[in-house]
Order: C-alpha cells, then structure tokens, then sequence
DNA sequence: CAGTTCGCCTGGGGGC
DNA sequence: TGCCCCCAGGCGAACT
C-alpha cells in the first residue's frame, strides 16, 4: 500500500508518540513477520529497548533503539496503531483483532500493534551498525526519491543500458527508493513522458524533470498526509487527502490539460493510467 | 545482468 | 444471497 509520502506521516505519527518510550515485553503472532530471525529471538531481543532514532528510506522504516535497530516494511497493508492499554486492545471484536500480527507492550502502559490483512509486511532486528543505512536489508536500496543529492546525471548514467518501460524503472527500488505504482503515474505524467518510454531513451532533461516532478508531488502529498484508495491510514482515524489530487492514477476522465481521455493500460503487469496526447514516448 | 512471471495473502467488488 | 473471478499502492525468488 504505502509509498514515502505514505510512510513518511507513519513515521512522523510514530516519532511523535513514541520517541523516548521503552518496550516492555513483544508478542509476535504471525511467524513470518520477523523476516530475519525466530519469532523468541525477536521477541526477546526487543525487550526492555527504548525508542531512540526514527528513520525513513524509501519506504523503509528504521527505528533506532538502544543497541538495535527496528527496521519495519509495511507493503501492501501494514498499519502501526497505538492504543492507550491493553485493555483497549482486549475489547476490541474479532474483525478488529484477528488481522493484529504483534503487539509491543510499552512501559507507560500503551500498546504499539501491527495490523496486517494481507501479512506481506515484513521486520527485521539487527545490531544497530554505526550507520543505519549500513543494514543489511536497506543495502542495494537506491537513493530516497526526496534525497537533495538526487541528481539527472547519476540516474542518466544508472539506466543507460536499460532497455525497460521507465514506469517499470521507477518502481525499481534500488535505482530510486520510495515511488510505487500510483506516484509513478503521477510524476509520468506531470514531466510529460510516457511511461511505454524506453528507459535508455531519455535524455538528463527527461531526468531532470522526473526529478522535480517527484519531489512537488511527494512533497505536496506528505503535506496532504499521503493518498487514502484504499486503506491506508495511521494511528486511529488519520487518513490522507493527496487522492484528490491525482491527475491520471485511477481517473476514468479525460487529460486536464488536453481533454483527451485518460488511457488505461498494463505496463509490466502494473495498472498504470496516462494521457496518450501529453505524455510523448521517448 | 536484465527483464518477466509467479507466489505470497486476504477481502472487496462486479457479473451471473 | 451465493459463487466465481478479478483486482489491489510490494517485493523477492525463480525463470528465460
């Protein structure tokens, strides 16, 4: 589901209620969610650690505790929620409670938990390196799409030789990290490119309008509290409004700029919308 | 190495 | 109402 902007107001939400709190004790009840070690491991290991540094790359969240680090990946539907006791988690009914994969007991009484439908999301507890960017998991991960050192001559260079659709390489996370399929829309359509484009076609203008394409629409989406279609959301009621400002992704209309209508098609078996008059295959 | 397909999961919506 | 099929904002493994 998320995407940075998405994840970026997760990670605000979770800085500004969490920062300083201690774990008192981890309840894991999807096995799979601790991706690189035995559920007890990662119980036991998280106890007692406080929540210290709070971390974003793409859409990696990376919680700084005491001598480790939380790194969180939400995927298609993972959702953090706190609640002010147990007890709050205990009466909830059985559709609120039966999707809740773990739940981190805090010394205040409050209770983190992991909501999940799907269960693709995925944590990872490792010995804090000296750099949180050092993790294994984040490793390969390219440059955060909002970085400021994000530049058209590196990304001309990167994909040179790539002969895929561009939208295809957009959502290529170790080439920029944190688009996914409804901003790749956006930020094709807003630099004016298709999305059928050949990926070594385009020139470091190209790049460059990509780049200040992505950085006014996430930047603009965070500021809106990222995009509500289906089911994000973070903390109890907070939902995004950035939906209301998609240009292309999901739209049935026609172009705002040029009337024509909106095509919908399949670019590397992802559902992608674009204008067929504006945006110019390179 | 690069590109494509499949599998992981569950629920919602449309068609019949 | 029930059933079946398709779809979903992600990613990695396995394949060509």
């Amino acid at each position: 589901m998320p995407e940075a902007p998405e994840v970026q107001n997760v990670l605000q939400y979770l800085e500004e209620e969490l920062k300083g709190s201690q774990i008192e004790r981890v309840k894991v009840t999807h096995p799979k969610l601790a991706a690189n070690l035995p559920v007890e491991q990662f119980e036991s290991r998280l106890a007692g650690q406080r929540f210290r540094g709070f971390h974003r790359l793409g859409k990696y969240l990376v919680f700084e505790l005491d001598n480790l680090d939380l790194v969180s990946h939400l995927r298609m539907e993972g959702k953090f929620q706190i609640y002010p006791s147990p007890k709050d988690v205990d009466d909830l009914d059985e559709n609120e409670a039966k999707h809740i994969h773990a739940q981190f007991l805090l010394q205040d009484g409050r209770v983190l938990c992991y909501r999940d439908t799907r269960k693709f999301g995925r944590m990872y507890v490792y010995d804090r390196p000296e750099n949180w960017k050092d993790l294994p998991v984040l490793v390969g991960v390219g440059k955060d799409a909002l970085d400021p050192d994000l530049n058209a001559e590196e990304l001309l260079e990167m994909t040179r030789k790539r002969k895929a659709p561009i939208k295809s390489v957009l959502l290529d996370q170790s080439v920029i990290a944190g688009i996914g399929n409804i901003y790749a829309d956006e930020i094709l359509f807003e630099s004016r490119i298709s999305p059928f484009s050949v990926t070594s076609h385009l020139s470091k203008e190209d790049w460059q309008a990509i780049i200040d394409a992505t950085r006014r629409i996430l930047s603009s989406s965070i500021e809106a509290g990222g995009t509500t279609i289906r089911s994000f959301s973070y903390g109890k009621n907070h939902a995004g409004s950035y939906q209301d400002s998609l240009m292309v992704h999901g739209k049935e209309g026609s172009c705002a700029h040029c009337d024509t209508p909106i095509v919908h098609t399949r670019v590397g078996q992802r559902s992608t919308w674009y204008c067929p008059t504006c945006q110019k295959e390179k």
